[in-house]
Parts: C-alpha cells; sequence; structure tokens
DNA sequence: CATGAATGAGGCTTCATTCAT
DNA sequence: AATGAATGAAGCCTCATTCAT
C-alpha cells in the first residue's frame, strides 16, 4: 500500500493545480491543503513537475479504466459508444477538477503536457478501437476513425467543462448533475442519429 | 504610422503566448521577437494581462467574424453549420497559435481565462442560433441547442488541434492541411448522419 | 524675464513634489499637471534633481526674503523674533506644499538634501543673528543661540506642519487659518516666557 | 532562538533606511547589511513597506516607553517637562539612525507615513497630558496644550537632527554627546524661562 | 521650442527547492 | 519520516532620460 500522506498530498494537489493551473499553482498552498509541511512533498516527489505527472498518470488511469470497465459489459460497437459517452460524462462530472485540468494542462508544449497528451492518446486509442470495430461489423459509416475519435473526445470534454463553468459563472446553486441527461442526450444524439432529420 | 509597434508586439505576443502558455511567457522573449525593448511594451499595454486580454479579444474577434462571413452566403441552416464546420478548421489551421491559445488559456479561473470564455461564448452563441433556426426550420432534430453547440466547438477545435500536436510530435514533414479535407469529412459526417448506419 | 514654462513647470513640480516626495514623484505627474510633454521638462531643466534644487532654492529664497522683509521693520531684537515668528507661521500655512517639503524632503544624506540644508542653516543664521544681538543688547538670555535658532525654526515648523496634517487627517473643512493666531499665540509664549509661571 | 534573524533584519533595515530614506533604500543592501538572503526578508515581513512599518513601530514604542519611565519618577509636571526633554535629547542621540527617520519618513502622505504620524502623536499626547497637568496645577501658563505640544516635539527633535548632521558635514570628530548638555540647555531654557529677560 | 514614443537599467517580489534538525 | 526556515534565481514592472521629428 502506498504511503497515506502520498495520498493525502495527490488529493490537494488535484484541488490546487486544477483551480490555479499548474504553473500558478504553490507548492506552499498544496502543502497547507494537504495539511502538510512544504519538505514533506519533497520527501516523496522529487518535484513540482513530478507530482503533476504523477497526478495525471493517476488520473487519466482511472479514466480509461472507467472506461473501458463501462465498455466490458457490451458487446456491440454502437453500444460501447453510448456507454462510453455515458461514462466520460459522469467521470468528467465526479472528477471535475481532473477534468479541468484535462483542458488546462493538456495541450502545451511542455515535457508534462506531452505526457498528459501521451494519457490522452491512449483514451483516444481505446474510443477509435470501438469506432474500428464498428466500420468492421457495419455497424459505423465513417473514414477517419483517428480523426472522429478526436471528434467524440472533444464534444464529451468540451460539453461537460462549458456546462461546469457555465454554472459556476452564474453563480447558480444547479447542480451540474442535474443536467446530465441533457449533455448525454445531445452527445448520444450527436453520434448516433447526427443533426438532420432522416424522417425527411 | 500610429501604431506600427503595437502590431509588431502583437504579433510575437501571440507566438510567444501559444508557445510558452501565458505564465511561462517572458515579457523579454516578446520583446525580444518582436525586436522592441521591454519598456516599449509596457508604453503601449499596462500589463502582461492586458497585453494578452487584447490579444485574444483581437483573435477570438476575428474568428466570429470568419464564421459570420461564411455563414452569411446561405440561408439553410444545415448549409451554414456545414459552412461553419469548414470555415472553423480553416481559421484554426491558418491560426494555429491562437488556436492553442483557446485550448489552452481559455479553461481557467483566472480572470483572462473568463474573459476568454465570454468570447467564446459568444462564438458559441452563433452557433446555437443556427441550430435553434434549423430545430424551427425542422431541418436539425435535437433537443438541447446549447450543449449541442458546446460539442460543435468542441468537437472542431480537438480534431484539429489534436491533429497539429500528432504531427509535431511525429516530426513528420506532412503538412496538416493536407489533412483538413478528412477533418472537415469527419466532423460534418458526425454532425450531419451521424456514425451509425441508417441504411440497415 | 524667466521663460513662461518654467514657472508653469515650477508651480506643478511644487505640489507633486510636496504630494509624494521627491523619490515617488513622475516626471510623467510633473508634466501632466503642469499641462506640458515630459520633454519640455528636459529642455528647461537637465534633471529631476535639478528641478528639484532649482524649486527649493527658489522657495527657500522666498521664505528668507519674507523672514528679512518682516525683520527689517522692527529694531528691537525681541520684537523682531515676535515678527519672524509671525511671518513663519503665515508663510508656511501660504506655501504649504514647500512646508511639506522643508520636513519631508531636507533631512537626508543625498546631495539634493544638503544642499536644502545649506538653505535652510541660510535661515538659521537669520534667526541665531536675531538672538545674538539681542543677547548683545541684554533683551535676550541664552547661552547658545546655535541650538536655540534650530529651536525656535523646528518649533516653528512642526507646530504648523502638525496642524496641517491634522487637519487633514480629519477631513474636517476646518481651514488652518482659523488656527493662526492659537500657533502664533503658542509659539511666542513658549519663546517669550517660557512656560512655567513666574507670578509665583 | 526563534526569532534570530529577525532581529539581524532590524537592525541592518534601520541603518539602510535611515542612510537612504525609504524609496532609495534596497532590500538588496538590506539583505547584504544582515547578512541574508533577499528571500529571507520576505519569509519574514510581506514586504518593503511592513518592514518599514514594523520598524518604526516598534522604535517609536521604544521612545514613548522611555519617555514614560523617565516622567515616571517624578510628580510635578515642570520636573516631568524637564526630564521629557532630557530623555528626548538623549534617545535621539542613542537611537540616531531612528531620530533621522522621523524627520525623513513621517511627514508624507504614505500610508506608511500616516501609520509613522500616528504613532508620534502617541507621543504627542503624552507630552500634552503634561502639559495639561500643568495647566491644572498651575505650573504651566499657557493657552494650547496641543500646539505647544507640537512645538516641545519639534523644537527637540530638529535640535538634536540639526546637530548631528552639522557636525557631519563638517567632518569633525567632535562627538555629538559633547553638545548634549548645550542643547538640553537651551531647550530647557527656551520652555522654562523664555527667551526674554525677566529681571528687567 | 516643444513633443512623446522609445528605451533599458534597476528594484520589488515570488516561489521551487534545499537541508539542518 | 517530517519539518519549515532559508535561499537565490528569475520575472514583472517602473520611470528617468533621450532623441528624432
Amino acid at each position: 500500500m502506498r504511503h497515506e500522506k502520498v495520498d493525502v498530498i495527490f488529493q490537494a494537489a488535484v484541488q490546487v493545480f486544477a483551480e490555479s493551473g499548474f504553473d500558478q499553482a504553490k507548492m506552499d498552498d498544496i502543502a497547507q491543503a494537504a495539511g502538510v509541511a512544504k519538505g514533506t512533498i519533497y520527501y516523496h516527489f522529487k518535484s513540482k513537475e513530478e507530482l503533476f505527472v504523477g497526478l495525471m498518470n493517476e488520473g487519466m488511469k482511472r479514466l480509461i479504466d472507467c472506461a473501458r470497465r463501462s465498455i466490458a459489459v457490451h458487446d456491440s460497437p454502437a453500444e460501447q459508444l453510448k456507454a462510453l459517452l455515458h461514462a466520460h460524462v459522469h467521470f468528467f462530472i465526479q472528477n471535475e477538477k481532473l477534468a479541468k485540468l484535462v483542458l488546462n494542462e493538456a495541450f502545451g508544449t511542455k515535457e508534462r503536457q506531452q505526457q498528459f497528451r501521451a494519457k490522452i492518446r491512449e483514451y483516444l486509442n481505446l474510443i477509435q478501437e470501438i469506432l474500428q470495430k464498428g466500420m468492421e461489423t457495419g455497424e459505423f459509416q465513417l473514414e477517419h476513425p483517428q480523426e472522429t475519435a478526436s471528434a467524440v473526445f472533444g464534444a464529451a470534454s468540451v460539453v461537460v467543462l462549458q456546462k461546469i463553468y457555465s454554472l459556476e459563472q452564474y453563480g447558480t446553486q444547479a447542480s451540474v448533475e442535474a443536467k446530465i441527461p441533457a449533455m448525454i442526450d445531445s452527445l448520444q444524439r450527436v453520434f448516433f442519429s447526427g443533426l438532420t432529420n432522416h424522417k425527411t
């Protein structure tokens, strides 16, 4: 079992990194949030960078595991994609801080950001595999699985984040949870039926 | 010319901000890239923050104008959405630096980031209007135009950015331009037909 | 006749120097207050330092002239000291900004401050001469004219300044002018009768 | 010892602030004078301003305590005023740096300077109380205790400071200490007997 | 004479990291 | 294992001064 303090620090670090971004996040704040001395962080992590990378690896691993589990219980690619969208939305909402990190800290040129994107690519591959299997079985009609996987990931992520920030801004007490059905519905409609009216 | 230096600084700032992110970007680097003294930047902009905000306002304004123009030449919402996706992809590729800023610097809690999102919301509203008009004309089948607008924006943005970083990483000389058709095609397929095979 | 702009700049500079102190005073502020461009100041004065020195010379010259004039109309040293106290209080109130400069900017180790004190010493000498003449005529009873001159200057200056700042702080509309009699009376009583009750 | 460094920094700061004034004083110089790294100062004090305020609070507290002690051993207001003048001169000479700060940095409009004057007012109140008690007992003849308190403070402070700078300027090795009797005598004569010859 | 855009040296402050306890 | 005082490199910003117009 990992050392108890490591977890405490992890918890605190996600909070602080998500609130302030990597650069603005201060080791002091993380230490205070974790209730440990600053030195203690350096006893367990070589540097701020390493702490961040550890954090993000852990988080992305959990996202990918979560996605895998939700996929595993279905056979058809269509059902799997549906389940993945469902899982993605729920995970991003239950792990709001991590979700913010994904959009905030994954698209730069720094080493840690490239590592972040490497993890994201793992996740994208997962999506891509579903799409490709669907192409093979004839369930899906598409020609560019890689680009489409990005579209799925981008759409699902931005829908949730945009909603979170939207509610935060208006200071409404309305919980994001109440909006889950609308978000999932929108995403599933888009990716399954498209927007145009096929009945005509 | 009155604002000769201001433009030079703007150009340099986009480069540096996009390469390093707001926090890592050094005013020294921007000055050097612009070929002016550091003080000159402060003669024209009150602070790093203001320079950034001016930059992103200008950039988002251009994106929104570009989108508006591409929409204006079409009547049906379906054609307009198609044109918007097309314009978005082209704009993000031609303004790669700004595109990176959107995903890097727009989703935090800082004041400047909220201003950034306010501008993005303007753009989202543009998309949402198209969707709503389509709902009224019966061309579009959807229930949550706001969420769906986020999905459109997220999908289109991430598809392009992911492609850009992907090519950068492998150091291939393959130009992003060559991938434009695949990206646009993927997006249009998703949002128009959806992924599932309706022929069945 | 001196150039018109020089006076305008002088006026503005006293204000700004008095409000902010030499170091915090910005040439920009002086220029704006004077309604001229910054370059114009440098056309007339070699540097901030020189502007300050010119200013203070001019101001101290006026104080000394004012004191001399008030002394000239009296013959006895006692009457002269009385007149000088009177003149000092009035001058400090009518030239509040200069008065502030005296206490703010005259007691440091910088070159300009030593020049300032040299001017003040001129003024102190004037006081000292009165005291010495009084010693000779037997009107005054004192042994250390130099130290006593400092006491006169210090008492008179601080009484006025302390009053000015006192009224400023409480934001009262009460004019300093209304307090002139009390201030002059206090000073004259101290230096003429002392505080102890001689009637006993 | 817990606050070892804080004291060292305090000592160094008084020196540097007194020599250069608040604005010209460089944190680098204070750090060097204290023999600590610049960061160490900021570990203990939030800013240059706070360091200064802490310093002057401490200094004025010591001056006021010193005055109180010298007063406490006497009963009659006259004896008390005499003792206070004596104590003031000695304190200003033994704490020359602080004395310079009083005249250099207490009479501006900045927040820190107003705090400084608030402390000075505490001291002035002490003087004023003596004067008022003397008025009640009939020992003192005066009508404006507040203005007179300013006169006492101003006279005593300027007498000492003027002497210090005077000796510094002529580079004489003559110690200020040798002039103490002359200064105290002048002040006591002024405030007790006044300057005019009452024998006539 | 007057202007004001441009400069760049210099200062305050921050904060990741270290290390003696 | 844990602490937190100390460090110093690095960055943002200010502003007196210059100079081409």
